[in-house]
DNA sequence: TATTGTTATACTCTATAACTATA
DNA sequence: TATAGTTATAGAGTATAACAATA
């Protein structure tokens, strides 16, 4: 015999097959709205700024790493790597063991930028995860390391 | 005095802010080309999947609430449900409450469509998250809930 | 006056295909 | 031959401002 609760779980996984994904979309959307409004002074786009918080570490990085880590294709970093490199934040540097490849880095300049867009995503965070307990940031990780797998292709 | 693992938890927090907005991001593009992909047939992109997923369970919804709950403008949506229409997927009406206001839904033509868009959905979730637990999953939605808080302005 | 949605405009994002240089 | 990245090209996403119609 099935339980009221379970019949309840079951009845939301078959009408709302799909809402996790929905919900991730509109959560991404959401939050790369709130970045650029925190970062407005620095007239970055949202793709610029995901880019920059990826190299704040201040490690240096094959434009093909950084493709993969924010999901894009290295043909759409060429473009932004560009704008950021005219601006003075970034370098192109060959990577001497293995002379197909740039590793990109922060400048002087850019290192502060960078910096600043990610106290900016970690400020969204503290802001609106206040409320939020670690078991269930711990499940999000768990769901958002599901989700990304590697896609089959 | 701090135990070992305190001292773990903090240092990763420190290093790691911002981590969970970057992880989202590339959770969603990872889906995105994922769905693409899984719906190569249909010839649809990112945003007429996602779109199409909210309309498929066959309620009229305004193009403002339609571009809310994407995450868009309405500015974007035109084009795109332009380009939907054109293909006879859906059709706008005048709302008879609010003239000003067009209220968008699938043509007979587009429901299957919209329902392959919502099923890929659905079936990436179940594909990816079939070793999550239901308690990782009600994480994961606090936490897309938290990070979707209305944008200040 | 305020709001809904479109139009016009201007950039950015994105991918595919062709190419160069290196492995 | 295969791989890293760029260039060329084309289409889609995005937002701002101006506009029309309606509230």
């Amino acid at each position: 015999m099935i339980s009221g609760k379970a019949r309840a779980e079951k009845a939301t996984a078959d009408t709302e097959g799909g809402a996790l994904i929905l919900a991730l979309q509109r959560a991404a959307h959401s939050t790369l709205h709130a970045l650029g409004t925190r970062l407005a002074g620095e007239d970055l786009t949202a793709s610029e700024i995901n880019a920059l918080a990826l190299l704040a570490d201040g490690q240096a990085r094959a434009v093909g790493e950084l493709a993969s880590a924010s999901g894009t294709k290295p043909t759409t970093l060429t473009s932004l790597l560009d704008r950021l490199a005219r601006r003075g934040y970034l370098v192109r540097d060959l990577d001497p063991a293995d002379r197909r490849s740039f590793l990109v880095s922060l400048t002087d300049q850019g290192r502060p930028v960078a910096q600043a867009a990610r106290a900016a995503m970690s400020g969204l965070e503290a802001e609106r995860l206040g409320a939020v307990s670690a078991a269930e940031l711990a499940g999000f990780r768990a769901v958002v390391r599901a989700l990304s797998e590697a896609a089959e292709s």
